[in-house]
DNA sequence: AGGGTAAAAATTGCCGACACTTTTGAAAAA
DNA sequence: TTTTTCAAAAGTGTCGGCAATTTTTACCCT
């Protein structure tokens, strides 16, 4: 029928819904900050400002909702997860094991290539920590261990790890900042590098855990004084 | 206000949205089998028929395209998620990890009561087995794993591991019902207590890996043919 | 028959509206 | 000043409706 176009066509042409748009746009916002923990998500001012109904907006926090990144409270809305320290280590525990598992399928299953663009990344990250640039190295190391997960070719292993990842996003970018986590981190890159060569099972699980429990480690001395009490609940095996 | 009242309250006095309920009402659908894999969620009449509106729907099926129990295409909308081999492999080889995790976890962990409840589920699958009751031992031995990893105290690997779980429901129940795999996973669940008691982190973690792969192994055993192509690059460590 | 095609029906995508609940904030009470 | 009250404002929960798209049906041509 040829009435007017009343749903204007995606930018780039790409047919879709506004309430995928409007996930991406959230789940960037809560990610990048813009959007802090425990803000709550307005519908009304949030579809006013983008000229749409709140029906598509609602979607897309019930998704985020389910990914865990956007809490929902009966009759008062969305608001952006606010994560205690008791969830980073939680999260940083089972981050852990989920790359000792991928060290052990990496084993017997990393092509030369993978390598190649892994140590091209590690490159790229020693570069960074020279000229200071903690930015591009958090975003280079973001893409490390996403594409370690991603070669392991198990899109489940990926997706968890994805989704832990983006939780952890904002706190990490805190611990990684400091200069000397940045150093420790890109020395841990090369031992990995090193190992994954060699083709030890259980010594590239160890390295990769490990290095995930020292992630962990930076990120729990940027913040001393509220870790005393939790840390001995929590002690590494 | 006195107005008539427009919304009937839920039924048993919980206050909370539809959309919360309508949530719970497809999982349970799904996993339940009620609704095939494949299946379209006619948004439409399944809103008629309860006499909502479709919104709440929608939402809810949200949620579910975020867990991975349906798949969303645009103006087609929501379809019931299939899983192919390669998906439930995938899942049980993160999940046989998870375990061994958990075991790692409980290893240091474990209580007198909590293993008391595990041998008590235990015995009462073992009884189970006798009668031949195997959907009992089914729901015996799903609750018999849930608790293990909610033993851990660590709520994110517990979460994603019932994620996984629900993704995997109907398939597992297919290799379950099987009277030799009942008698054969009961074997393994009194093993599972014996290190758990133990108490070597390794050993535990080793077993309930061992528990999960043996698992996936006796699910494709009940369907030899279609598995040939994969078996080979997917062995076990 | 078979295969294509176009109108009709069914269904999704989204919006605007209104009942209901929570929050706000200003006046009244302590 | 601090607390309480309570009504207005803001915001959520859900619905009904219409445009756009997909699916079905009915028809035509070969």
């Amino acid at each position: 029928m040829t009435t007017t176009e009343l749903y204007p066509s995606p930018e780039s042409g790409a047919a879709q819904s506004i309430a995928t748009g409007i996930y991406r746009e959230l789940e960037t916002m809560i990610i990048e900050g813009a959007l802090a923990p425990g803000d709550r998500i307005n519908e009304k001012s949030f579809a006013d400002q983008r000229g749409i109904s709140r029906g598509p907006i609602r979607e897309a926090c019930r998704r985020l909702e389910e990914a865990g990144l956007v809490e929902f409270k009966v009759n008062r809305g969305f608001f952006v997860r606010v994560l205690d320290l008791r969830d980073v280590l939680e999260i940083y525990d089972v981050r852990a094991a989920l790359f000792a598992h991928a060290g052990r399928i990496l084993a017997r299953r990393i092509t030369g290539d993978q390598l190649a663009e892994l140590t091209a990344l590690h490159e790229e990250m020693e570069t960074a920590v020279e000229a200071g640039e903690a930015d591009l190295f958090y975003t280079l190391n973001r893409r490390f261990h996403s594409r370690i997960m991603a070669f392991t070719k198990n899109n489940h292993l990926a997706d968890i790890y994805e989704g832990l990842d983006r939780e952890l996003h904002i706190w990490r970018k805190r611990a990684l900042i400091l200069d000397g986590n940045v150093r420790a981190s890109s020395a841990e890159h090369g031992l990995i590098l090193d190992v994954l060569r060699n083709g030890n099972p259980s010594r590239i699980a160890q390295v990769l855990r490990d290095h995930s429990l020292a992630g962990r480690n930076r990120l729990l001395r940027t913040m001393p004084e509220q870790v005393a009490w939790l840390q001995m609940d929590w002690d590494d095996d």
